[in-house]
Order: structure tokens, then C-alpha cells, then sequence
DNA sequence: AGCACGCCGACT
DNA sequence: GTCGGCGTGCTC
């Protein structure tokens, strides 16, 4: 066995679990430091590894020796492994993917087995000198265009055998070509000023060009350019006359717009004062985690400045988390309108080019401060003092592909192993971050008063089971609603419409058989959409266009049933056929820009009426909207979810912040078939104790999180049959290890498995299981047990099998 | 993931 | 008798 003079322990980018130890050749060894991706042989390919740090072999396998390494400085702080670990831990997910996924996009290399015909075999080919099966034809004529896949091959059932005896006979070559790592930084050529002394003469272009030089460090040739045309081509000349120095650089791709003007802290109110005190107090003397619950309009983000600045004053960087794009140009406006070219942002918003430059930027600890949806909780920051998670009632950050954790509250560890401060900031916090403060877990920090002490809307419950026989627009605005709406635009106020829906209507159906229009690849009905013109599935996107007819019984009238923002747009329009109106949901905002454009013009009113889903409810501010109408309460409330409560008492009480943040008071109509609902009486009430107090009790009672904790085995698959052989197959190995085993039959509850709610969606059959327990460790060691008990079902073709630890939606 | 090895059905 | 299907195991 070779001895090598040191030893890495090294996580792959592929889903095996744990790290592997590789040795380092002499001439590598200074480079192969913790943080940068090395290029190592994994079975015969060649594959991205991170290095983790120094090992040594535990024997009983054969070192292998890393290939290369990529990074000249590491990619992220070794500080960082620790925190990679514990999610790959926590969410049972390969480490190397965990680091893989955390990374920004594109800089995994991988090998790729290609095949590619030789110059002689395309010859003999060509010349059609040797006779040739179909099939080694149809292989040689894909190869004249160039080289291929192998895989691609095999796709097209071209067996091995037969690439073999071409390459045998010397026709092709198979190859493994490294791929992937497209994204780089951007380079650019930059000019100073070099030694040489100007002769005496010298052309005005060229004298433009030293005076240019001259007046500052360096500059771009690009820049010299601007103000020189020809500027390129007599750089060159003057290099050689050791005039000017020719260099490339890095430079970073922009991805901020124009510049922001520069604000001024604002004065706290003393409420505001007093938060921010007590969490200065404590910033950079280890971790300590607050829910800082304001309500809205209290004036969160001013907090968020004035305690960055003190963060940054202690030489410490802060993280802030944002839950959307939509939010985070908002809070980045903020923050940069305060700290300037100290902050950076971390979004899918950004090119791949421009999310690896402001990766850089905060790697070289040019960015002090880092804003970003939920994948900036992996900013290769280190030591920062203050994480900050903006709405942490959000559910958007608990989503993602593959890698399923909540951002949320992996950024509390993570202020934790880096003894930071953390701050969960929401005006209606989770039931779980309430649970942990009172449970001790977590400081409370409050802001009851509004800024400028506006008060809260003044709300009205109406009773839609006593308009149910209306037909017609006013069926959805009610005299109530009508009235008051009435009453805001004769006043010149704006008037926000708030329907969790879009599209026209949600429930198509023939009006000759009474059969729904449904979606062909899931088990849901199409929405119509009117502008568009289509049926669309919100689950998959299927669209068939309209009109169309009836899939069970032909040509016939489609009724429209079930109402969108659409039908509310529509409706608004012929009730006040004089008011401007514009709608905000998904269907209007694809577009970069669209959502501040429709801002922008209700802020400038150009727009009398505003109707939108829930991302009206986010955080915008509207300051001259006096009412807000829910146009039905209830449709978040019949989710088959344990947390519906919680989202519409959330979004009720997001909502009603809304109205009356300017200068005149508000008021919210809020049109329910549920009036005694306690969420929608506590969001009435504006009541969160109350609201708390009942889920709570609820929670406990039936054994779902906060007080239990669940891991949900999500099995879906393509076909019916095989689907619920394998949701049923891992059923009874979970029964068979909890029979076993006493430990778990102490800590877990099993439910299901059982079909989901929605059991079809995007062509995947579902279904789901529920590991319950008062404990995630046991929960989590169950699991683990379960999948290498039968690791065979979860890498099933056809079934995928995922494990999400804390699922956010059940159905 | 992707690749090799190994054991059963439909063809030369 | 072989070719090739994909279930199972392994990659430092």
C-alpha cells in the first residue's frame, strides 16, 4: 500500500452517504485545503468532491489519490462543514449534495462517458467499404455530426456490444469528458500606468490616454474606450513603449439596477429603542435566538437597520432572510439606501454568473451584510453576529427540490454554531416559534404600537351563508363590501380585494351532464382563465384551450362555477363601471418588474381598486388603500392540513394590516360561510393570544407539531399499481421494525400508509405516510432504520420514495 | 448517480 | 446455447 504524506476526508456530489478518505500527492498537498472541490476518482468516473479536512484511513479499503484540486481559495469557510453537517444529518440527506445544493449553480464538474467517431472509421464509412447493419449505420450517422452520449446511445437501445465491436474494429472511440462547471467569473483587461517615461512627442490620443491613467489606479479598457475610441489597439502600442501596464482582472457582474440614493437613519420610537437595546446587549456574545413580534406597520425593518449598523460597528457581518424575490428588492432597497456597496444578495433572481460574483464578494468579505431568499442561509460568511429572518411565519421557506429544509430553521443553527444572535421577525408568528418562547426556547421581543400610533382597521364579519341565494357579481361583493367600497372611492381611497384564488372560475363543469372540467395528468379541476382564454391546472400547468367541449358528453355550454380574482376583477368592473382596476396574482407578475409596476402605479393612484391572491398580503406597503375586502375567508381554511388555521388567521390578520397604514383609518369587510370560526374570530379580534391559545390545544390534542414532530414518506409514482405496492411495502417493514424494536414502539406513531388527498398530480400517483412522535431523534433513527432495512424501496424505479423531515403542507 | 455483477426469459 | 432484461451492491 502507498503511503501518502497526507490523507482528506472528502464529500462527493452524489447521493452516497458520508465522506470519502483520499490521499494527497505531494505537489497537491498545500492546495487540497478544507473548503475547495477537488476532483476525485469515485468507482471508474471521475466526480466533484469537497475536502472536509485532514483523516486518516480506517483500513480495509484502498486509498485512492485526488485527481486535482479546482479552487484556489476555498469556496466556502471550513467554518461552515460543521452547520453542512448538521443538515445532512437533520434532513438524512447526502452530505455531498447538501454542500452541492448550498454552492451556487454550475460549478460541479462531472464525468461524462462520450463516444466519437474516429477520422479512419468516418473515412471507410463514407467510402461505404465494409458492410454495415441498420443499426451500426444509424450509430455511424449520428457520430458524423459529432460526439454523443453513451448514454444517449444506450437510450436509443443500441447495445453495448455492438459499440464495442466498433471500437474493436477501431471505428470509434469511448472517452470520459469532464463537464459542467460553466460558470466563471468574469474577467476583464484592465490598464495602468507603467514605468516608461513619454518620449516627447507624443499623439493627443495618447496623451488623452496617460492623463487618463494618471488621474487614478487603473481603469478598464473598456472604460478608456469610452472616452478614447481607439483606445484597444494603441494600449498595445503603448505597452510596448512601457508606457502602460495590461492586465486582466476580475470584475463582478451588476445585478442592482441604478444606484439608491442614500438615506438617514430615522429616529426610533421608544418601543423600537428598547428592541433594539436589548438585542445590542447581547450581539457577539454568543447565541441567542428572539421572535420580535410587531405587529404590522410597527416598523420591523428600521429595527433590522439600526441593529445591523451596531452588528457591522463590532466588525461582524449579518445575514438577513427575506421570504420572495418580491420582498427582497424591497428590503434591499432598504439596506442599500443605508449601507451602500456593503450589501449583497443571494436570489434565484440572479444569473448563475451573478450569484458566483456576489458569492465572491461576500467570500473576500466585501459584503457585510447579505440579504436573500431562502438559500442565502448558506452565505459563506463566517463569524457573522446577527441572522435575521424576515416573516418567519412564511411558508416559502420551507420548499425546494430535493434538498427539503426550512430555511428558517436551519438559520437558527446556524447563528447557533456560530454563536450568533438570531432574530425571527413576523406580525403573526408561526404557532412554532410561539411554542418555543414559551417553552423558554426563544426571547420575546414586541412592538405594539403602530409607527405614528395609526390604528388598526375596524373590522366587519359578513355572513356569506345569508347571501348564498344572490346570483351575480354581488353574490361575492356583498351590500356591506359594496357600501363601503362606495363610500372609499367617493372619498378618493383605494380599495384592496383579497381573494386566495386566481384565474376565473376554479370549477368548470358541463351544464349538460354536470361533469367537471378536470385535468388529464392530476386529480383536480381545471380553473378557467378568462384573458387567456385557456383551462388551466394550477398543480401542473396542463392547459387545453376554450372553449372547449365536454369530455363525457361533447359539445356543450361549460358552466363557470367557483370564483377566481378574475371573476372579482370582473365583477368590480361592472359594479363600478368607473373605477380603475387592476389585479395582482401569479397571472400578472411572471414578468421581472411586474409586481413593483402595478405597485407603482396604486402608490402614484392610477388605480382606484386592487384585487389579489396572497401576495397582496406580503409585507407591501399601500398607503392610501382604507379598505380591504376578503372576499372569502374560508378557502385557506379547507386545506386537508393541520396548519389551515394557522395560514388564515396568518393571512387574515396580514391582510387586514393592509388597510389604513396612511393617514385616514381602515376598514376590512371580511365575507365568510364560517363566522364562528376561532381563527377567523381571533383574526377579527386581531387577538393572536386567543388564537394561539386554541390551536395550541388543538396541536397537543391530536399530536402535531409543535408539541409532537413529524416525518412525512412521501411515495409517488407513475403507475397506480406499483406505487401503492411500494407505499404499502414500506408500510409494513415501518410496522415490522416498531414490533421489533420497544424503543420505537415507546417513541413513534405510524399513520397511513394512505392515498393523498390530491392522489393524482402531475401524471404520479401519491401517497404518504406520517412518522410521529413527541422526540425527532427517535423519529429520525426510525427512519434511518426503515431505509436500511429495505433500502430497495426507496431507490425503486419508477417509485420515488422522499423522507421530509418537518413537512410543511400534509395532503 | 452510474456502473458492474449476477441470475432468469426469448431469440439465434 | 447466448443475448440482454434489470434487481443488488459498491464507489475511498
Amino acid at each position: 500500500m502507498t503511503i501518502y504524506s497526507s490523507h482528506i476526508a472528502v464529500a462527493v456530489a452524489l447521493p452516497v452517504e458520508g465522506s470519502y478518505t483520499y490521499g494527497v500527492p505531494d505537489a497537491l498537498a498545500p492546495l487540497a485545503t478544507p473548503g475547495k472541490r477537488v476532483l476525485v476518482p469515485f468507482g471508474r468516473r471521475r466526480v466533484t468532491g469537497y475536502v472536509l479536512g485532514e483523516t486518516v484511513p480506517s483500513g480495509g479499503y484502498a486509498v485512492k489519490r485526488i485527481l486535482d484540486v479546482l479552487d484556489p481559495v476555498p469556496l466556502f469557510p471550513p467554518e461552515m462543514i460543521p452547520f453542512f453537517k448538521w443538515v445532512a444529518d437533520y434532513y438524512m440527506h447526502p452530505l455531498g449534495e447538501v454542500i452541492q445544493c448550498a454552492l451556487p449553480g454550475g460549478l460541479n464538474v462531472y464525468d461524462r462517458l462520450t463516444v466519437s467517431a474516429t477520422p479512419g472509421g468516418l473515412t471507410v464509412f463514407e467510402a461505404g467499404g465494409r458492410d454495415l447493419t441498420p443499426l451500426e449505420r444509424e450509430v455511424m450517422t449520428r457520430l458524423k455530426s459529432g460526439p454523443c452520449r453513451l448514454k444517449d446511445l444506450r437510450e436509443r437501445r443500441v447495445p453495448a456490444a455492438l459499440v464495442q465491436t466498433l471500437e474493436d474494429r477501431g471505428w470509434l472511440v469511448r472517452e470520459a469528458v469532464l463537464q459542467g462547471g460553466v460558470a466563471r467569473p468574469r474577467m476583464e483587461r484592465f490598464a495602468a500606468r507603467g514605468d516608461g517615461t513619454p518620449p516627447a512627442s507624443l499623439s493627443r490620443a495618447r496623451r488623452d490616454i496617460l492623463a487618463l491613467l494618471e488621474s487614478c489606479e487603473e481603469m478598464s479598457i473598456s472604460d478608456i474606450k469610452a472616452q478614447v475610441p481607439t483606445a484597444p489597439r494603441l494600449v498595445r502600442a503603448m505597452v510596448e513603449q512601457g508606457l502602460v501596464r495590461v492586465y486582466e482582472k476580475q470584475v463582478y457582474r451588476d445585478p442592482f439596477g441604478e444606484p439608491i440614493p442614500p438615506d438617514t437613519p430615522r429616529t426610533l420610537n421608544p418601543e423600537q429603542a428598547g428592541v433594539v437595546a436589548e438585542v445590542d446587549a447581547v450581539t457577539g456574545k454568543g447565541f441567542c435566538p428572539f421572535l420580535l413580534a410587531g405587529v404590522t406597520g410597527s416598523g420591523k425593518t428600521e429595527v433590522y437597520l439600526h441593529l445591523a449598523r451596531k452588528v457591522m460597528e463590532k466588525g461582524l457581518p449579518v445575514l438577513v432572510l427575506v421570504p420572495e424575490i418580491a420582498l427582497i428588492s424591497q428590503m434591499e432597497r432598504r439596506f442599500r439606501a443605508r449601507f451602500g456597496e456593503a450589501v449583497a444578495v443571494l436570489h434565484s433572481g440572479l444569473s448563475a454568473g451573478e450569484r458566483l460574483d456576489q458569492w465572491q464578494r461576500i467570500l473576500n468579505r466585501e459584503a457585510a451584510v447579505v440579504i436573500g431568499a431562502r438559500s442565502a442561509v448558506f452565505a459563506p460568511l463566517d463569524h457573522i453576529g446577527l441572522v435575521i429572518v424576515d416573516e418567519e411565519h412564511d411558508t416559502s421557506y420551507k420548499q425546494g427540490a430535493d434538498l427539503l429544509y426550512n430555511a428558517r430553521d436551519i438559520a437558527v443553527v446556524r447563528a447557533k454554531l456560530s454563536d450568533a444572535v438570531v432574530i425571527l421577525g413576523s406580525a403573526t408568528p408561526s404557532v412554532h416559534t410561539c411554542y418555543n418562547v414559551r417553552t423558554g426556547k426563544f426571547r420575546e421581543l414586541r412592538i405594539r404600537r403602530r409607527v405614528a400610533s395609526r390604528p388598526l382597521p375596524e373590522i366587519t364579519v359578513v355572513d356569506l351563508k345569508k347571501v348564498a341565494d344572490t346570483r351575480g357579481a354581488r353574490r361575492f361583493i356583498t351590500p356591506p363590501l359594496h357600501a363601503a367600497m362606495t363610500a372609499a372611492l367617493e372619498r378618493k381611497e383605494q380599495v384592496l380585494l383579497f381573494l386566495n384564488r386566481r384565474g376565473f372560475a376554479s370549477f368548470p363543469v358541463c351544464a349538460a351532464c354536470g361533469e367537471a372540467l378536470r385535468c388529464v395528468h392530476c386529480d383536480i379541476t381545471l380553473t378557467y382563465h378568462r384573458l387567456a382564454g385557456v383551462y388551466r391546472c394550477h398543480y401542473c400547468g396542463y392547459t387545453r384551450k376554450a372553449p372547449c367541449d365536454c369530455p363525457a358528453c361533447g359539445p356543450a355550454p361549460i358552466k363557470l362555477l367557483g370564483m377566481g380574482t378574475e371573476k372579482v376583477e370582473a365583477a368590480v368592473k361592472a359594479l363600478f363601471p368607473d373605477a380603475r382596476v387592476a389585479r395582482m396574482d401569479r397571472d400578472t407578475t411572471t414578468r421581472k418588474g411586474s409586481v413593483v409596476r402595478i405597485l407603482k402605479s396604486l402608490r402614484k393612484g392610477a388605480v382606484d381598486v386592487l384585487v389579489g391572491t396572497q401576495m397582496v398580503a406580503k409585507g407591501h406597503d399601500f398607503p392610501n388603500i382604507t379598505v380591504v375586502g376578503v372576499i372569502c375567508a374560508d378557502l385557506s381554511l379547507s386545506f386537508p392540513d393541520f396548519r389551515a388555521g394557522e395560514r388564515t388567521f396568518q393571512l387574515l390578520a396580514q391582510v387586514a394590516g393592509r388597510a389604513g397604514r396612511g393617514d385616514a383609518p381602515g376598514r376590512m369587510i371580511l365575507q365568510t360561510f364560517t363566522p364562528d370560526h376561532f381563527s377567523i374570530v381571533a383574526a377579527t379580534r386581531q387577538d393572536y393570544e386567543a388564537f394561539y391559545k386554541v390551536e395550541i390545544g388543538f396541536r397537543r390534542a391530536l399530536g402535531y407539531p409543535p408539541v409532537s414532530r413529524i416525518i412525512q414518506l412521501r411515495i409517488s409514482g407513475v403507475d397506480p399499481e406499483a406505487t401503492r405496492e411500494t407505499a404499502e411495502a414500506l408500510g409494513s417493514v415501518c410496522r415490522e421494525l416498531l414490533q421489533q424494536e420497544a424503543v420505537y414502539r415507546k417513541w413513534v406513531t405510524l399513520l397511513g400508509p394512505v392515498e393523498a388527498s390530491i392522489q393524482k398530480i402531475a401524471g404520479r400517483y401519491r401517497w404518504q405516510m406520517l412518522v410521529k412522535g413527541l422526540r425527532i431523534g427517535p423519529l429520525r433513527r426510525f427512519v434511518r432504520a426503515v431505509s436500511s432495512a429495505a433500502p430497495n424501496l426507496f431507490r425503486h424505479p419508477g417509485v420515488r420514495v422522499v423522507i421530509d423531515v418537518d413537512p410543511y403542507f400534509l395532503s
